[in-house]
DNA sequence: CAGATTAGTCAACATGACTGACATAAATTC
DNA sequence: GAATTTATGTCAGTCATGTTGACTAATCTG
């Protein structure tokens, strides 16, 4: 079996920091992928994928969203948004209240079955960030969320900041439950 | 625009950290997309997708690379692999050559254009982690490290690892070209 | 009232996953 | 040497989730 030395050809003269910036970018599309599995076994059991996650998740960190916040936050289109949020509606997961001051919103809310589906799949996904936090230092935590943050470029920085910022409930609505 | 005080309902006692490890979760979320943004866009003007990349960057770290192995890290199916490493070979980015043990493996490589794809792209992903750890601490790159590493629970630890250690060459080949 | 905004819908399409069945060549085992 | 296993490839169909473009309906605002 013979295994060549690697010979680095001319010119591919690397940065000693380059492995391990490739081995991060790696490593990040490994976890994505373990942190995602758990949530996507339990949802398949319902019937649905990541993209209802997606929207259950939102909905129950920010109950009254509007329709369009949650397009702002998944930068999806509404084509897309509208299948799984149909959905979702249909099956009893999350209800459509017209919001009060402007009755063409639908301020989206989770019903019983939607709160308890989306905490259990928060619960999962919590159980794995301690995990992960505990296999760092136990001061890990600010470093990590720095770093995330830093993934994500000026620009999106400060939109990002305020969605993950401790969410209040948003605006009351007239009660109306639609369809 | 009346905004009632958030009533937590009985019985929702929740953890203090609870809201800092959600922000953790929907940070993920956003910075990987993020992560994934940029090189997506320069895979569309080639008329490839994320699938071809994740091709492009395994063969590109580990030149001869068996098509086994990579099922093995990409975790999808051999006919979902077929389809777009057909695509990279018919177009030019990669090369097969049967093992020189065992004639019946196809060994992966980059042509001249698909390492200059993958240094390209590698380089946007590069970029992006750096000034996310020049967005943290300059000591952070351990503990995220570690961070993601306890993302992937135990059982699979030891495979990642592997795959993430800086890459040697692989097994020689017979130099036959396929197709 | 006119125009803008919020939301929903219909239709068609692309990507990247999946399952199941089968084919071929080469290596390994009996 | 024949039979089996292994590595790879292929055909056919399905599903989830994204896209574009066009259009409707209700409601708010100037």
């Amino acid at each position: 079996m013979p295994v060549p030395a690697r010979r680095a050809p001319a010119g591919e003269r690397v940065d000693p920091n380059q492995d391990a910036l490739v081995s991060l970018i790696e490593l990040l599309f490994f976890a994505y992928r373990e942190f995602t599995g758990e949530p996507d076994t339990v949802l398949a059991q319902f019937g649905f994928g990541r993209a209802h996650h997606r929207v259950l998740h939102f909905v129950h960190r920010r109950p009254g969203l509007r329709v369009a916040d949650l397009l702002d936050i998944l930068k999806i289109t509404k084509q897309s948004l509208a299948r799984v949020l149909k959905q979702l509606v249909d099956r009893g997961f999350i209800v459509q209240r017209a919001g009060a001051s402007d009755r063409r919103e639908r301020r989206l809310f989770l019903t019983p079955a939607g709160t308890q589906l989306a905490q259990k799949l928060l619960g999962l996904q919590i159980a794995r960030i301690e995990d992960a936090l505990a296999h760092a230092e136990p001061e890990a935590a600010p470093a990590v969320r720095a770093f995330l943050l830093g993934m994500i470029g000026p620009q999106e920085r400060a939109a990002v900041e305020a969605v993950i910022a401790a969410p209040r409930a948003l605006e009351a609505t007239s009660g109306k439950v639609q369809r």
